[in-house]
RNA sequence: GGGCGCGUAGCUCAGCGGGAGAGCACUCGCUUCACACGCGAGGGGUCGCUGGUUCAAUCCCAGCCGCGCCCA
C-alpha cells in the first residue's frame, strides 16, 4: 500500500542512479530510428546551478524526454566550458590567498593548477543537474580544453587563417585595466551614469584671443588628442579648417580638419578628436590621416607620452588634475551635468578603455552571410520567430571579432613569430618552423603567441566539436545538424549566432533547425535576480523543499513564450499539491485493486463512462504532444494538469466509486482495467515534465513492468474518440453541478439525501437518468428520481437542463423568495445574451456577408437560450 | 534617439477575428469510506485609452498613455 504521501527525498536519488546505470540516457548511432539532437549549452566549469539553468535544462529535459518517449534516437550532449577569464580569476583569488600571484608560478604551473582546481571543484553543476533530473548521455560529456576539442580549436583557427578570415591587427579594442586583457564588445556592460561634459577652449594658432570650444567626458585623453573635427558645412568653422591649434598643456600643434563625424547641433560643433582612445575618433584619424598617440599604460595610468608631471597617474586621478590645470590656464569655458553610459568589464567590474594594440581578429562579417541566409530561407527558425529581428540587426551590423586574449587559461593561439616578426599560423610548431625554412631559407628560433582564445570561440564548435570533429565519426554524420538550440536570449549573440558562422563554414550546414529562445526568470515582484540585490532564489532548495518534480512542474508551466518568468513559491507549493494529488489517486486505484490487464484494448471499452475517459485520454495525450512539439511547454503542461485533476481525480474516480462498491462484476472488472490503464497513461505523460514521482508509481503499481517508465512508449491513439459518450458525459456532469449548485444556494445541509422529480424529460434523457441513476445518487445526493406530468408544489426548487426541468423538493428548506431571485437572476442573464444574439441575427450584413455555419449556430443558440429561458419563466410562474 | 516586447479578474498569466478563461488569493459550506498539500458551491473583468478596417474587434491597423528589455 503506497503511503499517505508522496516522499520525494525517498525517491529521486533512487530512481536517477537507476536511469544512469541502465544507460536510458544514451543515445544510439546504431538505431534505426530517426535521431533527436539537442546540444546542451555547456555552462561554466565555474558554474553552480541557479534558476537560469534550472528553466533551460528543464525544458530540455522535457524536450529529450517526450521525444525519447516517442521512439526517436535522442541525444542530449552534455558537457561544460572552460571559462577562461573568470576560471583564471578564481584560481588567481585562490593563489592571492597564499600571497602569491600567477607570475610567481610562470605559465605551465599556473595552467596545472587551474587543472587541479577544476579535477577537485569542477563537477558542481554536473551533480546539480542530476538533482534536477536532467538525463543527458553523460558518458558522451565534453570539456572545451579536452584533446579532441583543442584540436578542433586549432584546426579551425589555421584554416580560418589560411583562407584570411583571420588575422592579426593593430586596432583599439575594449581593454580591461585590471584583468589586463582585450575583450570583446559582448563583454562589454554599458551603465547609465550621471557624468559631466567639459568645455576646454583650445588656442587657434597665430590668432590672438581666437579658441576653438570643444567638449569631452573623460579630460584625461586630451593628452592623445590630434586633431579638432568640425563639420565639413559648418559655417562657423568653415575658415578654419586646415588650420592649427594649439593643444593645451602639451602645447602640441594639432590640425582643424572636416569631417562628418562633428554634430553642428551638439555643444559647441567642434569635436576633440583623440583616435588611440575613441572609437568614433579611431575612425575620423583613419579618414583625415591624424597621428595616433597612445597616452594610456596597461593599466590605464598616463604613459611616457604624457608630460612628465603627469606620467604614471591613474586615469581618474590624471582627469582631476587636467581639469585643474585648464582651469588655471583659463582655458575651462563650463562644466555641465551629462547623462551618459560608461562601458565596465562584465568580470572585472571596471571601466573598461579603448585601447590600441596587436590583436587576432575573426572576419565576422563574412562568416555572419550564411547564417542570415539560413534564417531568412527558414533553414534555421527561430522560436518565438521575433528573435530573428535581433538576431538579424547584429549580424547585418557585425564588427571585426577579437578573439585573442591575454591570460593564460586557454587555447594558445597556433602562431609563431620570426626574428623579424613574421607570423606562421600552423596547427603545430613542426609546422611552424618547416614554414620558418622556407620562408627564410635557414632554421630561425620561434615565439610562439603568448595570448589564449575567446572561450566562446571554442564554445562556437561545440556542435560538432563534441562530434568528434575535424574527425568524420558515424556520430557526426548522424547527429548533426541538431534539431533544436534550447536558450535565453541574451546569448544570442554570443554564442548562437558564433555557432552559425562556424557551422556552416566548417560542416556546410546549420547547426540547429531551430532556436527555442525562453524567458529570463525573475523574482516575484519582477526584479531580475541577482546576488548584489540579495533576491536569488536557489532552485536546489526549492527543489527540496517541495520536491524536484514541482519545481520543474512551475517551471514547464510557467514557460509561456514571450513572458518573463515571475517565480514564486506559492506556485512551486501548488504544483507540490498536485504531486500529492496524483498519488493519492493512485493510492485510490492501488486500494481498489486497479491493475493493469495484459492485452487490455482502450477501443474495446463498452460503458459510457469508460468510453468517455478514454477518448479524453487519447485526446489529452495528442493536445500534450502537439504543445510540446511546438513548444507551448505551459500549455502542455495546463492540458495534463487539467485532465489529470478536473477529469480523472473529479469526475472519472468519483463516477467509478459506485461501480466498486456496485455488484455488476462486468462493470467492475471493465473500470478498474480501464482505471489503471488512464492512470499509466498519465503517468506517460506526466512523466517528461515530473519523472520521479511518475517512475516511483509506475514501479508501485504493478508487480513486474517490461521496461522502466523512461523508456514507455508515448500513448498516441487512433480512432477512440467518442463524440456520444463524452456528450452524455458532459450531460451528467452538467445535471450534478446543476444540482449541487442549487443545493448550496438553498443551504441544503450537505448531508441531506433528497428526492428529484424531472418533467419534460425526453426518451434519450430519460434513458440517460436510468443508465446513470446511481451516480447522479452518490454525487448530488439524491435518493429517488421519479418522472413527472404535474405541476408541483410551490415547495420546490427548478432547475432547467436542456428539455427537461429538475424539480427538488425543498418544502422543509425552501426560501421562495430566494428561489425566485435565483430564477430571476437566470432569466434576466438568458434575456441579455438572447438580446445580443438577436441583435446579431438581425444585422442583414452579418446574414449576407458571416459564413453559413457561423450564422446557423448563432440560430441555434439562440433557440436553445430562448427554451430555457421560457422554462425557467414557466418555473418562476409556478412558484407564483 | 533606433529596435523589440508587454498592458485581460486582487495577484501571476493563457487566449488573439464570431459565446471573456486558468492557477493562486478571496467568500460560504463540508471530519462525504484516495487526498484538508483535500471536497463542494460562489463572488470578481467598459480585455490601457482614442480612432480606423470589418457584417462582426480583447484579437487586425494607426496614434496616444504607461511599463520592461536590447542597441546607440
Amino acid at each position: 500500500m503506497l503511503d499517505k504521501t508522496y516522499d520525494a527525498h525517498a525517491v529521486e536519488r533512487r530512481h536517477y542512479e537507476r536511469w544512469e546505470q541502465a544507460g536510458v540516457f544514451a543515445c544510439n548511432p546504431e538505431s534505426n530510428a530517426a535521431p533527436y539532437t539537442i546540444m546542451m549549452p555547456p555552462p561554466n566549469v565555474t558554474g553552480s546551478l541557479h534558476m537560469g539553468h534550472a528553466l533551460t535544462f528543464t525544458l530540455q529535459d522535457v524536450l529529450i524526454r517526450y521525444y525519447r518517449m516517442t521512439g526517436r534516437d535522442t541525444l542530449w550532449q552534455p558537457g561544460t566550458d572552460h571559462a577562461g577569464i573568470a576560471t583564471q580569476m578564481v584560481v588567481e583569488r585562490k593563489l592571492a590567498d597564499e600571497g602569491k600571484t600567477r607570475h610567481d608560478l610562470g605559465r605551465e604551473a599556473f595552467v596545472d593548477k587551474v587543472w587541479e582546481w577544476r579535477e577537485h571543484s569542477g563537477g558542481t553543476i554536473q551533480r546539480q543537474l542530476r538533482h534536477l533530473g536532467a538525463s543527458p548521455d553523460w558518458p558522451r560529456e565534453r570539456f572545451t580544453m579536452d584533446d579532441g576539442l583543442s584540436r578542433a580549436v586549432t584546426k579551425v583557427f589555421v584554416q580560418l587563417h589560411k583562407q584570411g578570415l583571420m588575422y592579426r591587427d593593430k586596432r583599439l579594442v575594449n581593454w580591461d585595466p585590471k584583468l589586463h586583457t582585450a575583450i570583446s564588445d559582448l563583454e562589454v556592460e554599458q551603465r547609465p551614469t550621471d557624468g559631466q561634459m567639459w568645455y576646454f577652449r583650445y588656442p587657434v594658432k597665430d590668432e590672438q584671443d581666437r579658441f576653438v570650444v570643444v567638449g569631452t567626458t573623460r579630460p584625461e585623453t586630451m593628452l592623445g588628442d590630434t586633431g579638432v573635427a568640425v563639420h565639413p558645412e559648418d559655417d562657423r568653422y568653415t575658415d578654419l579648417v586646415g588650420k592649427t591649434v594649439i593643444l593645451p598643456i602639451v602645447e602640441r600643434p594639432i590640425p582643424v580638419v572636416a569631417d562628418e563625424y562633428a554634430d553642428p547641433e551638439k555643444g559647441s560643433g567642434a569635436v576633440k578628436i583623440t583616435p588611440a582612445h575613441d572609437f568614433n575618433d579611431f575612425e575620423v584619424g583613419r579618414r583625415c590621416g591624424l597621428e595616433m598617440i597612445n597616452v594610456l599604460d596597461r593599466d590605464a595610468r598616463l604613459n611616457e607620452n604624457a608630460p612628465a608631471e603627469f606620467q604614471g597617474l591613474d586615469r581618474f586621478e590624471a582627469r582631476a588634475r587636467i581639469v585643474e590645470r585648464m582651469e588655471t590656464l583659463g582655458l575651462l569655458e563650463k562644466v555641465e551635468p551629462n547623462p551618459m553610459t560608461v562601458p565596465y568589464g562584465d568580470r572585472s567590474g571596471v571601466v573598461i578603455e579603448p585601447w590600441l594594440t596587436d590583436q587576432w581578429f575573426v572576419d565576422a562579417a563574412e562568416l555572419a552571410k550564411e547564417p542570415v541566409k539560413a534564417v531568412e530561407d527558414g533553414r534555421t527558425r527561430f522560436v518565438p520567430a521575433h528573435w530573428a529581428n535581433t538576431f538579424f540587426e547584429w549580424m547585418r551590423n557585425i564588427q571585426p571579432w577579437c578573439v585573442s586574449r591575454q591570460i593564460w587559461w586557454g587555447h594558445r593561439i597556433p602562431a609563431w613569430y620570426g626574428p623579424d616578426g613574421t607570423i606562421f599560423v600552423e596547427e603545430t610548431e613542426d609546422e611552424a618552423h618547416a614554414g620558418a625554412l622556407a620562408h627564410y631559407g635557414e632554421a630561425v628560433a620561434l615565439e610562439r603567441d603568448t595570448d589564449v582564445l575567446d572561450t566562446w570561440f571554442s564554445s562556437a564548435l561545440w556542435p560538432f566539436s563534441t562530434l568528434g570533429w575535424p574527425e568524420q565519426t558515424p556520430e557526426l554524420a548522424r547527429y548533426y545538424p541538431g534539431d533544436v538550440l534550447v536558450t535565453g536570449f541574451d546569448i544570442i549573440f554570443f554564442w548562437v549566432a558564433r555557432m552559425m558562422m562556424m557551422g556552416h563554414h566548417f560542416m556546410g550546414d546549420v547547426p540547429f533547425r531551430e532556436v527555442y529562445i525562453h524567458a529570463l526568470v525573475r523574482d516575484e515582484t519582477g526584479q531580475k535576480m541577482s546576488k548584489s540585490k540579495g533576491n536569488v532564489i536557489d532552485p536546489l532548495d526549492l527543489a527540496g523543499k517541495y520536491g524536484t518534480d514541482a519545481l520543474r512542474f512551475t517551471l514547464t508551466a510557467m514557460a509561456a513564450q514571450g513572458r518573463d518568468i515571475k517565480m514564486s513559491e506559492s506556485r512551486v507549493q501548488g504544483y507540490r499539491n498536485f504531486a500529492t494529488k496524483l498519488w493519492n489517486a493512485a493510492r485510490f486505484c492501488e486500494m481498489n485493486n486497479c491493475v493493469g490487464v495484459d492485452g487490455f484494448d482502450p477501443a474495446g471499452v463498452t460503458s459510457t463512462l469508460n468510453r468517455w475517459i478514454v477518448a479524453r485520454t487519447a485526446d489529452t495525450a495528442s493536445r500534450m504532444g502537439a504543445a510540446i512539439e511546438a513548444y507551448r511547454f505551459n500549455d502542455a503542461a495546463q492540458v495534463v494538469y487539467q485532465f489529470t485533476w478536473n477529469t480523472f481525480c473529479d469526475w472519472y474516480l468519483e463516477f467509478a466509486k459506485p461501480v466498486f462498491n456496485g455488484d455488476d462484476a462486468a462493470a467492475k472488472a471493465e473500470t478498474r482495467a480501464t482505471a489503471a490503464w488512464v492512470l499509466d497513461r498519465i503517468l506517460t505523460m506526466l512523466h517528461p515534465i515530473m519523472p520521479f514521482v511518475t517512475e516511483e508509481l509506475w514501479e508501485a503499481l504493478a508487480d513486474s513492468r517490461p521496461h522502466a517508465l523512461i523508456v514507455a512508449p508515448w500513448p498516441a491513439y487512433e480512432g477512440l474518440a467518442a463524440p456520444e459518450a463524452e456528450a452524455e458525459m458532459d450531460w451528467l456532469v452538467g445535471l450534478i453541478t446543476a444540482i449541487r449548485s442549487v443545493r448550496s444556494e438553498m443551504n441544503v445541509p450537505p448531508a441531506a439525501r433528497l428526492s428529484i422529480q424531472v418533467k419534460d424529460a425526453s426518451e434519450a434523457t430519460r434513458a440517460r437518468l436510468q443508465t446513470h441513476r446511481a451516480l447522479v445518487g452518490t454525487l448530488a445526493r439524491v435518493d429517488d428520481i421519479a418522472h413527472v406530468d404535474a405541476v408541483p408544489g410551490a415547495g420546490s426548487a427548478q432547475i432547467v437542463v436542456d428539455e427537461a426541468t429538475v424539480i427538488l423538493p425543498l418544502a422543509d428548506v425552501i426560501d421562495l423568495d430566494a428561489e425566485r431571485a435565483r430564477l430571476s437572476r437566470d432569466i434576466a442573464k438568458q434575456d441579455g445574451d438572447i438580446a445580443k444574439l438577436a441583435k446579431k441575427l438581425s444585422n442583414e450584413g452579418f446574414l449576407a456577408k458571416a459564413p453559413a455555419e457561423v450564422v446557423a449556430e448563432n440560430r441555434e443558440r439562440l433557440s436553445d437560450l430562448e427554451a430555457t429561458r421560457d422554462r425557467l419563466k414557466e418555473a418562476l410562474a409556478r412558484i407564483g
